[in-house]
DNA sequence: TGCCATTTGTTCGTATGTATC
DNA sequence: TGATACATACGAACAAATGGC
């Protein structure tokens, strides 16, 4: 099974017959086979499987839940990023239960990066709001809205759930509009992988967005997403 | 400096340790301190030591260079999505040297998602064409072209390096644009994640984009690429 | 060219902690 | 409470890559 003479590194001769073994004998969601028996089917150290195990955590092709065991990854939900759209409709439009819960809101002494994007001084205040989205139940996305504090003062207090762009709208009569995003990859950090109950070893999905008031052309919301890389892509369409 | 009865693990303070450490005394690029030094400054295992570097490599604070050393981690660039661009273009809208380099090409039978993307059926045959992006001299995406075999039949042959979308116009008179993308971010293959010279730990960011014919709408491209997510942002502008 | 010191990478062994059922 | 499974941490040795002499 394992060539303890081959270039190639032990652990990933095993991920490699991990994965074989997988498409062969497992269905996604699936328990796998605990360290203590790869290790003997191996024959290597306890290490040696972990360290394999660990790459495939990696690419996404098994979970792992400490005290319990390791999973067969299950697959992605999909995301759409156009003109209008938002994600609470995005995701609606799949036949998904969406909810949104609020985490925490407090006023912040607008810096750098927000500063910029809101358009406004270092040391403007701004409101900081930290929301969770779930999907089906599932936590998929860890959101930061920054507001101007004047553009809709009774945010902080009156905002309770459910989606922030709806709630300007109604509560403020802003209609915001996405006018750019940039996305990016990176791991987590342990705050953010503890919220969205990622397992470890797995990527994020950041994606920064600039919303405009779409009356004044005014700078009105920044948001920061961490989506769950394996439960969320983003599909970007052309408006032609 | 290190708590051993903190509930807080050991290789996350020191994390947090080197993290500070780094803001303090360190510029991008530089050289940062050896495994063996960090051991003996903490007074732990190497292992830790290890670990506690490794959650820094995945947040993308550092980067390791095998037989060399430990650095502090560049900034990145951004790649601008956008109607019509493409990738050459929008990168050397930021004054960057890029070029293209023919990795493999062939044929192949379209199979599962390049069939239904393509809309062609299972078996029908496509060029498969893998090429290298390179800005400013660094790998920055492996990008994998699917096209119909028919819809420009001397490619294979003649296609050598740059811009495919700029051969597909010159050489077969086609103007292909791109309808959709979808973003994903996983952890790379060994294979790829060597091809871009990737720090171990980095996820990639992947976008699959379907190109169609802007005269008849046929789709004549399908394209995954996997860019370095330590270099490369998608700048995504709405077209309002 | 080759050798050496340095640095990161892999693998083994062992022990103990913590979560789940 | 006990059994099982994953998590953290220590120690030791050797392998592989790099750069300088």
């Amino acid at each position: 099974m394992i060539d303890r003479y081959s270039p190639e590194k032990i652990y990933t001769q095993i991920a490699n017959a991990i994965e074989v073994d997988i498409q062969d004998t497992f269905e996604p969601g699936d328990l796998y086979l605990s360290e203590k028996i790869l290790t003997e089917k191996f024959g290597v150290n306890r290490h040696t499987v972990r360290r394999a195990v660990e790459e495939l955590v990696k690419q996404g092709v098994l979970e792992k839940r400490h005290g319990f065991g390791t999973f067969i990854a299950e697959k992605r939900l999909a995301y759409r990023i156009k003109g209008y759209e938002r994600f609470t409709e995005s995701v609606q439009a799949n036949d998904l239960q969406v909810e949104s819960i609020l985490l925490d809101k407090k006023v912040i002494d607008a810096r750098g990066g927000v500063a910029e994007r809101l358009q406004l001084k270092n040391g403007d205040e701004v409101f900081k709001i930290d929301t969770l989205r779930k999907v089906e139940g599932k936590a998929a996305a860890l959101i930061s809205h920054f507001l101007p504090k004047d553009i809709c003062p009774t945010a902080l207090e009156q905002y309770e759930s459910g989606s922030l762009g709806t709630f300007l709208k109604t509560e403020c009569g802003i209609q915001a509009k996405r006018i750019s995003s940039l996305v990016s990859s990176t791991m987590p950090n342990a705050e953010d992988s503890f919220k969205l109950g990622m397992a470890s070893g797995q990527p994020i999905l950041k994606v920064k967005t600039i919303n405009e008031d779409t009356k004044t052309g005014r700078r009105v919301e920044y948001s920061i997403t961490r989506f769950r890389s394996d439960m969320i892509q983003l599909e970007i369409l052309m408006n032609s």
